[in-house]
DNA sequence: TACTCGTGGCC
DNA sequence: TGGCCAAGAGT
């Protein structure tokens, strides 16, 4: 597939800005490094690009820095329980992500000999690993000139070429562009160039087209409507739903957990028990506990939006004598509870019934 | 194809 | 304040 209307200038513009601006980040290789030959650790930019999967840098740096000591390589993540895997994800989100990192790691320490594949379809293979991060793996860790195509992309592809047709239909249209666009020779730098573009000055909103190295290129800058690209369709409503949690805490402060499924929502996470969230406010949730005890509930439900619902959750409080779990279910003593895979949304259901239980001591004596 | 799947920051 | 958005993948 050609564009003949590509002009040639557009990745040696942006190539020459990008030596000037690139953002210094933890997992890359910047383009001084890179032309004196050191290559990206493929590792790295796999957790990186998994990390980074809908998810902000700002977001993923700590997270970032937490798994690469933890885990130096493939081989050592792959030798560490997913359980694990699933207590350092705690708070990124889209936690099938995790489910997949770790079944991913095994698939290569034990079937690629701890080599991640270098071709976009070796690497689409394995799980997790979608269109997007297949190509960016191949072009930044290995310069293959693979097209990579990712929400920033997108947007500063859609307004270069005045991209009329909404997405998604517009991926194909866009992916067949920045294909034509591809250099052969530092593919990895152009698609981080790309990227850092989107992200610094091809913005969704108010995009800074008086510093972009690409606006004398560009035909929506040209129309001066650069901020309705890329076009989309309008969203549907978000609907609410309603649940209860129970928190109950036994004399040493340890609280009773249990495991979700691990399909779905929150898969494979920790959770206080609790009903199942529905469309209604339930009469008596109560009736739903996990055991007949004192609960009293919170004076405040916990509100937390997820992509396509927003969740009410009325918590309830009981002290409790046990020193037996129900079956799945565990005490995690306070020591143990901030360690716990625990979703941020029952991150603050635990801390709306014991405030301050779910921090570490440090960061509670940080935040004093 | 269209829906599911988290979270936090921004204006 | 609430809608929008972020280096998407799986089904």
């Amino acid at each position: 597939m050609t564009n003949p209307g590509s002009p040639p200038s557009i990745p040696t513009d942006l190539l020459a800005w990008y030596d000037r601006h690139a953002r210094s980040l933890p997992w890359r290789v910047g383009p001084k490094e890179r032309a004196r030959g050191i290559r990206p650790d493929p590792y790295r930019v796999w957790l990186s690009e998994i990390m980074l999967q809908q998810t902000t840098v700002a977001a993923v740096k700590p997270y970032f820095d937490r798994f690469t000591a933890l885990w130096p390589d493939v081989t050592a993540l792959a030798a560490s329980p997913r359980d694990d895997v699933m207590k350092a994800w705690a708070g990124l989100g889209y936690y099938s992500r995790a489910r997949n990192l770790h079944a991913c790691a095994g698939i290569v320490a034990r079937d690629h000999g701890g080599r991640f594949p270098t071709t976009v379809d070796g690497l689409k293979a394995l799980p997790g690993i979608g269109d997007y991060t297949a190509a960016a793996i191949a072009a930044i860790a290995h310069d293959e000139p693979a097209p990579v195509v990712d929400g920033n992309i997108e947007r500063v592809i859609a307004r270069l070429f005045a991209i009329e047709t909404p997405m998604p239909q517009g991926k194909k249209d866009i992916r067949a562009r920045q294909a034509d666009l591809t250099p052969r020779q530092r593919a990895g730098d152009y698609a981080q160039a790309m990227m850092d573009l989107g992200a610094a000055i091809c913005t969704p909103k108010r995009p800074a087209c008086v510093l972009c190295p690409l606006t004398s290129e560009c035909v929506a800058r040209a129309r001066g409507e650069q901020e309705r690209f890329p076009v989309k369709p309008p969203k549907a409503n978000r609907p609410t739903r309603f649940g209860a949690a129970f928190v109950a805490v036994r004399g040493d402060g340890a609280v009773l957990l249990r495991q979700r499924p691990d399909r779905g929502l929150l898969g494979g996470m920790s959770e206080p028990p609790g009903t199942d969230w529905t469309g209604e406010q339930p009469d008596a949730p109560v009736d739903s506990a996990p055991f007949a005890a004192d609960w009293q509930a919170m004076p405040a439900p916990v509100v937390h939006v997820f992509t396509h619902f927003r969740l009410e959750l009325a918590v309830y409080r009981a002290a409790v004598v046990a020193d037996t779990a129900p079956a799945n279910h565990w005490w995690s003593p306070p020591d143990a509870l901030p360690g716990e895979a625990l979703p941020s949304v029952m991150k603050k259901a635990i801390e709306s019934a014991i405030p301050g239980a779910t921090k570490t001591k440090r960061s509670r004596k940080d935040a004093a």
